[in-house]
DNA sequence: GTGAAAGCGCTAACAA
DNA sequence: TTGTTAGCGCTTTCAC
């Protein structure tokens, strides 16, 4: 690979001069450039991003941290950060945690170490990852999910309300014995959630906490189906585990919505094409990303500024689950 | 941020022996490794991944270019990339294309300029984006989809006898007018398909070339219906477009499969809990990442050797939506 | 407007 | 086994 000095050579200038070209720099006679361009041409130069971000002592690279790369709700979202991150000149590095802690606090090593211009994390939980991103220089943005223990700038919908408003449309139909199955403690979209549950509900609460995926949701909907005294309704935290019980209780036979009720939090794909297409509570999921890259813009342009919170509502989309 | 030589200062020795203990050398007194480390974490020191880059001009990165993050095929792939990687030491960085090969280019002169390790690419169809890697040292593998004029390590499926599969399939189970929905010319993936289909006609071919969207599969369907002699069944080439077909099909209340037959290529999420469920000719998704990472390992530990293609099955899974 | 030279933080020869 | 030193490729003063 030729190096600038390559360049400055085949032009006949000097190393500087290859630099300010390459940068646009506005102080160049014009013969030059057209020297400069012909030789970088000429011998297929690419600068060497390494050495510059070395030389410069920053980069243009964001890491977005995301705990599930399966689940849609993360790719529409990573989605909005990507469009601003183009828009203002950095490149986006997807990191995918797998909701596994231990991942997520090398994916945070690994974009302190590469000097990352700033960081965008939907935690899977990991106290260490956020106590390491806190403690550090680098701008933080939490999305989706707040970092545990850490104040920082934060995009989020309104996790509680969003809860209340599917727990409160199910008694309006009438269900009456109303589950709540919901994620890992700790991350705080699950403790949100389940607390707007919670609050919407007289009766005393039936919880079953597991890990936000498909498997999760079908595992603890067969656990409550297989309780003396099963649900009549049940309201699912998160858009994959909401796949998962309604598979569950399609394979049981048991009809939804006649026998069970059930309201999913995040939009599923397709919902419409699925039979019975589960009612959900929908974020803003694109402007969820976009919000978070926009902060991580201002953080970056004032890194002492005082952390911003942004809550967004989630909305209610009733169709067949809740119907009955 | 403390450098190497804040740590070499504390503790007393010199950076170079820092570097060796960071780096695991054997040869360093274990009384020197002992304040080292304790130097280190008193510090907060963590090593600068640029300077290291650019020194030993090498990364551990591996790009990873695909064209959509909505698609549930990628990002399964992605997953057997991801798993491979991190036994390899090596971190992945997820590039969405978006199907535009404006953004591909991007991304390759990205990975280029930061002198990635390797670069796995589902090609959007960008000859220019192909021309460049393959030109430059960097080790290439090709997944999914062929990279365009370019001889480099190959993975895919058949695709040419899983649509034939798919198109025989719709014909033994009566339909006469099949139509092909595919996508655009110069992807590796919608072209094979393509002549899949068409070995396996006798009929004079109907075909409808689109983006790999579901917006396109909609579009598509709906250009179907309203054509003079409307198609009995249709082959999807994409998990996408079958999504957007089968919502176009339930909007015009067309019954599936008795007034029209479906098949998709790619599995589609969730295809048991949709109504009607669509047969699908279903890859080996997570195989073919895992493969991919495996072939790019060895190319870069052997980067003069021939370069291989590899062509893993795919398989039919009959549902509802071909069977009248 | 251009070039010379220093140095970003690290690693790897080489010397001791 | 440890330290000294050079240099990876670039940008950016500073002097001209």
């Amino acid at each position: 690979m030729p190096t600038i000095y390559d360049v400055a050579r085949e032009a006949g200038v000097s190393a500087a001069t290859v630099s300010r070209v390459l940068n646009g720099a506005q102080t160049v006679d014009p013969d030059m450039v057209a020297r400069v361009l012909t030789a970088v041409r000429e011998l297929g130069y690419r600068p060497n991003a390494v050495a510059r971000n070395l030389r410069r002592s920053r980069t243009t690279l964001w890491a977005v941290i995301i705990s599930d790369i399966g689940n849609p709700f993360f790719t529409a979202m990573v989605r909005g950060i990507e469009d601003v991150a183009q828009q203002e000149g950095y490149s986006v590095v997807l990191c995918n945690s797998d909701e596994d802690p231990a991942k997520e606090e090398t994916y945070v090593a690994a974009a302190l170490s590469e000097q990352m211009a700033g960081v965008i994390i939907s935690s899977s939980g990991s106290v260490k990852a956020a106590k390491t991103l806190i403690e550090s220089p680098i701008p933080v943005v939490a999305v989706d999910r707040e970092l545990p223990r850490g104040s920082v700038d934060t995009v989020m919908v309104d996790n509680e309300a969003g809860a209340r408003t599917a727990v409160e449309h199910l008694l309006a139909a009438g269900y009456r014995r109303i589950a709540c199955i919901t994620g890992p403690e700790g991350v705080s979209t699950a403790d949100l959630r389940l607390r707007g549950y919670t609050a919407a509900l007289s009766a005393p609460p039936v919880i079953v906490r597991t890990d936000f995926r498909e498997q999760g949701g079908y595992d603890a909907m067969a656990a409550l189906l297989s309780s003396p005294e099963p649900p009549d309704a049940v309201f699912v935290a998160n858009n994959l585990m909401t796949v998962g019980a309604l598979r569950c209780l399609k394979e049981r036979g048991v009809d939804v919505p006649g026998e069970m009720g059930l309201v999913g939090f995040d939009e599923v794909p397709w919902a419409d094409l699925v039979r019975p297409s589960p009612t959900t509570v929908a974020q803003p999921t694109y402007e969820l990303g976009r919000m978070a890259a926009r902060l991580l813009v201002d953080r970056i342009a004032t890194p002492a500024a005082k952390p911003a919170t942004i809550v967004l509502p989630a909305e209610l989309h009733p169709r067949q689950s809740s119907s009955r």
